[in-house]
RNA sequence: GGGGCGGUAGAUCAAUUGGUUAGAGCACCGGACUGUCGAUCCGGAGGUUGCGGGUUCGAUUCCCGUCCGCCUCGCCA
């Protein structure tokens, strides 16, 4: 075989005359009858190849060559005449005049031509990965998150963080998503848990004294998917001793700085913080996205003054009347307004009262009912004709809350109203400890059971435990939840009260945490620190809303891989060996 | 578990209120062509309309069930 020289995106002017051999696979022919191109693809570019029927041999060997053949040819680095150079290509410039050729391997006629000019549904894409990663989209995507993943190594190593690995097979622990389970062949009837994150054994690092700890880790957490959410994802995991909030946040704020400016040349200013409750007063969102205003504004004083029943009877419920400004939002249609009250129904709400904004008073929707307070309503929310002003109505102020946040999203995505170049950075911080959970009637934490109350809040744990706010920081980026940590729990009589209150009794905490409280008896550093999606942080710097474009190989809503077929049945032999029997149907492929 | 959209040639899509032999550009095969680069021109082949059932003289089209993919609610400490 004959030995590469350069890849495919190598060869320039400066390289003419140079005796080359590429190899890789053909892009794309042309056959002219006499002379034949052949576009030689590899990972990292193409390079236009040539044959002309003087090199007979090589000639008539390129004749055969087709789609996603291997190949490999021997030139010269030709200079292309005046007028015949590819702008669209780096290597345009030149062409290789080859003498010789060798297919390596044929291809079968592939299911489809893996370059951006042909559309492939994603289930082919999935079912044949091996091709669709041949696109330079995918191979750009997997080259940026190498290159992401570079850096974050090398930045942690200059701070002095160790790389060190969790298990991947885990204690199940109680709080949480759905654990996947594995079941121990060695302790029948006991299973293993893959972890959700690798929490308690980075705190245990910490109080082993590694200082700090780093790791780039795949978690798992078997819950349904979404479009920016897979079962199986990897995070950047972190943790520090001897620190407070802002040392992490500080250590973080610097890494984005350096990746969005090593991959994108953007600079990333000082990262503004927000209070969550101001996040969800402002915003209705614990993630707001601060490329464009619609901040949520209180009504509710002016809503009682009506007679309109959606609005009297929800304030008499203990409820909140909130609206949003749409600069220009009259322009939309009765339909489109119509579709926005459908859509927000999945969030809770009973609909979506409307009105705008004509001759500096309200018109239309529901304006008939608000006209007394038409003015009221035009200066608080500083409207202007041609706007179009939201309500969110409801006896729960978080219903409110969620439904203008999400809406707010939605009608901004829907005028174009983002740009696209923008990048808003936010700490949220100050987060509650926990959240009253209606439906279980108990506390859960909002972050996890580990970490720290602030100082000030320790007194009302028991008392006044909603009240009570934690060390907890998320790094949100346009509206999306980069991550989150917080400076966690380093006394055992602390995190003993913080089980007790979230329903975890003395008697479980030792079961299912023993080690923990253990740890924290014999000598525990303060510590904290935050973990972050990478693929998230992939999906920024590559301009997609689609988790499983970064992923090598993604599996689909059902969590199946299309590729390899995962998962399968297996044999009544495997489940012996695990003392396993089947209950339930067996779901066929 | 719920809601929505989709499944037709290898791939991407089309097919009128249910009506003749299910079409198009791309890919594939054959031919022509010595400067293209999404080459061009001529010709050809390629279909269990996801699967199962039903209504009908007749179903890609209507109904029921089911499988698969996507979006989403629930879920995601």
């Amino acid at each position: 075989m004959l030995k590469r020289t350069h890849h495919c995106a190598e060869l320039r002017s400066a390289d003419v005359g140079q005796d080359v051999v590429l190899a890789g696979w053909v892009n794309n022919y042309r056959d002219h009858g006499g002379v034949i191109f052949i576009d030689l693809r590899d990972r990292d570019g193409i390079t236009q190849l040539v044959f002309h029927p003087e090199s007979a041999e090589a000639h008539e060997a390129a004749d055969r060559l087709r789609h996603e053949d291997v190949a490999v040819a021997r030139g010269k680095v030709v200079s292309r005449e005046e007028g015949m150079a590819n702008p669209k290509l780096p290597t345009g410039e030149i062409e290789i005049d080859c003498t010789d050729v060798e297919l390596l391997n044929k291809a079968e006629t592939p299911p489809f031509v893996p370059d951006e000019a042909h559309k492939v549904g994603e289930e082919q894409r999935l079912r044949y990965r091996y091709i669709d990663l041949r696109r330079p989209r995918m191979m750009d995507i997997l080259r940026t998150r190498h290159r992401v993943a570079k850096i974050m190594r090398d930045y942690f190593d200059e701070q002095g963080f160790y790389e060190i690995e969790t298990p991947f097979l885990c204690r199940s622990t109680p709080e949480g998503a759905r654990d996947f389970l594995v079941p121990a062949r060695l302790q029948s009837g006991n299973f293993y848990a893959l972890p959700q994150s690798p929490q308690l054994f980075k705190q245990i690092l910490m109080v082993s004294g590694m200082d700090k700890y780093v790791q780039i880790v795949r978690c798992f957490r078997d819950e349904d998917p979404r479009a920016d959410r897979q079962a199986e994802f990897t995070q950047l995991d972190l943790e520090m001793s001897f620190v407070e909030a802002d040392d992490v946040m500080d250590t973080c704020e610097e890494l984005m700085r350096r990746i969005w400016n090593q991959v994108l040349d953007v600079e990333v200013p000082a990262v503004r913080r927000m209070p969550y409750a101001e996040a969800m007063d402002r915003f209705g969102s614990d993630r707001p996205d601060l490329r464009f205003e619609m901040e949520l504004v209180d009504v509710s004083d002016i809503a009682g003054q009506t007679e309109f029943k959606v609005f009297t009877s929800a304030l008499a419920e203990g409820g909140i009347v909130k609206a949003i400004r749409v600069p220009g939002g009259a322009k939309m249609s009765r339909k489109e307004t119509d579709g926005l009250a459908e859509w927000v129904k999945q969030f809770g709400a009973g609909g979506l009262p409307i009105t705008k904004i004509e001759g500096g008073k309200v018109s239309t929707g529901i304006a008939k009912f608000i006209e007394p307070v038409s003015d009221a309503i035009v200066e608080r929310m500083c409207a202007e004709d041609g706007d179009l002003i939201c309500f969110g109505v409801d006896a729960k102020s978080t219903v409110v809350h969620r439904v203008l946040g999400e809406l707010r999203v939605k009608i901004a995505q829907q005028l174009d109203m983002i740009d696209e170049g923008q990048w808003e950075w936010l700490w949220v911080v100050d987060f509650p400890m926990v959240e009253w959970d209606e439906g279980d009637r108990r506390w859960k934490s909002l972050h996890h059971p580990f970490t720290a109350p602030v100082d000030a809040d320790l007194d009302k744990l028991e008392s006044d435990t909603g009240a009570v706010n934690s060390k907890a920081y998320d790094l949100v980026l346009n509206g999306s939840e980069l991550g989150g940590g917080s400076i966690r729990i380093h006394r055992p009589d602390v995190q003993q009260r913080v089980f007790r209150l979230l329903g975890i009794d003395e008697q479980e905490a030792r079961m299912k945490f023993g080690f923990l409280l253990d740890a924290l008896r014999y000598g525990a550093p303060p510590h904290g620190g935050i973990a972050f999606g990478l693929d998230r942080i992939v999906m920024h710097l590559c301009g997609t809303d689609n988790i499983r474009d970064v992923m090598a190989f993604p599996k689909t809503q059902n969590g199946a891989d299309l590729m390899t077929e995962a998962p399968s049945p297996v044999d009544e032999r495997q489940l012996q060996d695990l003392s396993l029997r089947l209950i339930g149907p067996v779901t066929e492929s």
